[in-house]
DNA sequence: TCGCTTATTAGCAATGAAGCTAAACTTCAT
DNA sequence: ATGAAGTTTAGCTTCATTGCTAATAAGCGA
């Protein structure tokens, strides 16, 4: 049910989870780091990174106490640039991106 | 909170609805071919179409009894690419999308 | 007008998402 | 150990989404 551009898209239909990424595009932040930006509680926040982590939208690692969020760009650009592609390829080009090997996993399920 | 951006991409967080954009891509189709070939029923499809119109991906234009829907590729590149051109650049290129022109009139939310 | 086709809207049940507070867990310092 | 800082997990409430069936609207032809 939850394929992978699901995820993906869904993580992405939230303001303060686009805001993120935005964020850790200029490198990793601390998960409090993260949430100081934001009005939203440290748990709040806490879930919207972990929906970002299970659609591999970011990468954690530890470091002593903090927990450092790093942005998973190729993969976001492979997700979302791969269906982009396939709907409308005249208006935009991937760079650098290996196409899958397969098609898409034709999920038609209402 | 239902921004543009946000509309767009909760509408495409449900495989149907790419789906259905997907088939959209070779010409318009009326609602009730779309809804074939899907095993949801037609209210259900009528849903996914209207969440798609109100994101701005999908125009429908009345023909006698029936109501032809089509792509909106350019706004469906231009909302999606202009997200990923500012989060990881490297790995896309926009093509004839004009700059963040769109001042959308704030689509109301149900 | 009546009936058929096409498509949407209304109403309902089930599921999931998003926010909060409180509690728990990890790591390091005292 | 004890405690403090940094994060996540648990539990709860609220609201939105998704799907269905039944009902409604709109258009065309006899």
């Amino acid at each position: 049910m939850t394929d992978t551009a699901s995820d993906v898209f869904a993580a992405l239909a939230h303001p303060t989870r686009r805001q993120i990424l935005q964020d850790l595009k200029d490198g990793e932040l601390a998960a409090g780091e993260i949430a100081a930006r934001f009005q939203a509680t440290g748990p709040t926040i806490s879930r919207h990174l972990g929906v970002l982590r299970q659609a591999g939208l970011v990468t954690e690692r530890r470091d002593a106490n903090r927990i450092l969020y790093s942005l998973a760009g190729e993969r976001l650009a492979l997700s979302v640039g791969d269906f982009l592609s396939t709907v409308c390829p005249e208006q935009i080009v991937l760079r650098q991106v290996r196409k899958r090997s397969t098609g898409q996993p034709a999920e038609t399920q209402a």
